[in-house]
DNA sequence: CGAGTTTGACCGGCGC
DNA sequence: GCGCCGGTCAAACTCG
């Protein structure tokens, strides 16, 4: 059962050597480190998660969240998938990099943040079971395999979330 | 004119 | 096989 874990900063400091330690981000939350006990988060069925992000490729992507509009809007809610290798030729090749995907949900007015990279819109589709939209990006930098989601929250409008998906092979264009 | 958006068509996976 | 659904494509369109 995943849990809900009230944003901690500490969880995002990708410039420590957390990312290199099994245990980050923390599995079970260290009383003292939280304001609040841990409690139940029921999924939506958008997203399935399997297990926190560990290696600090993830920090390519959580870098959106050390972004100022992010931390604005409290990070409330992100866990990982870890990739699957896909094809024949699988993992290590260049060409089929493993998959990572993040999802990010975020108290905002706006669905477009800046979150440092340019992106290019797709696609949009109503989704079954959701009043809202979902609106579909790819990176804009010829080249990079990265896409992203963003919907709002069916149950809570006030909410946006964002799923990115794959990893940049750019520095991010701010 | 180039870059980005819109929007209906198209496609593949999946359940029946 | 068929229909549903989520994801992507691409032509037309808008905007700076």
């Amino acid at each position: 059962m995943l849990q809900f874990l009230p944003y901690n900063p500490n969880l995002f400091d990708m410039s420590s050597e957390n990312c290199n330690n099994a245990n980050f981000p923390p599995q079970d939350s260290p009383e003292s480190d939280y304001t609040a006990e841990p409690t139940n988060f029921e999924l939506s069925d958008y997203f399935t998660f399997d297990q926190w992000l560990e290696d600090d490729q993830a920090a390519t992507i959580f870098g959106a969240v050390q972004n100022p509009v992010y931390r604005a809007n409290e990070v409330i809610e992100s866990r990982g998938i870890g990739g699957q290798t896909e094809g024949p030729s699988n993992n290590e090749s260049e060409s089929g990099r493993e998959r990572k995907r993040v999802a990010f949900k975020t108290k905002s007015e706006i669905e477009i943040l800046d979150d440092g990279y340019r992106w290019r819109k797709y696609g949009k589709k109503m989704v079954k079971n959701s009043p809202n939209p979902r609106n579909y990006y790819k990176c804009s930098i010829e080249g990079c395999p990265v896409k992203k989601r963003v919907e709002r929250d069916r149950e809570d409008p006030s909410y946006v979330i964002t799923t990115y998906e794959g990893l940049h092979t750019h520095p991010s264009t701010t």
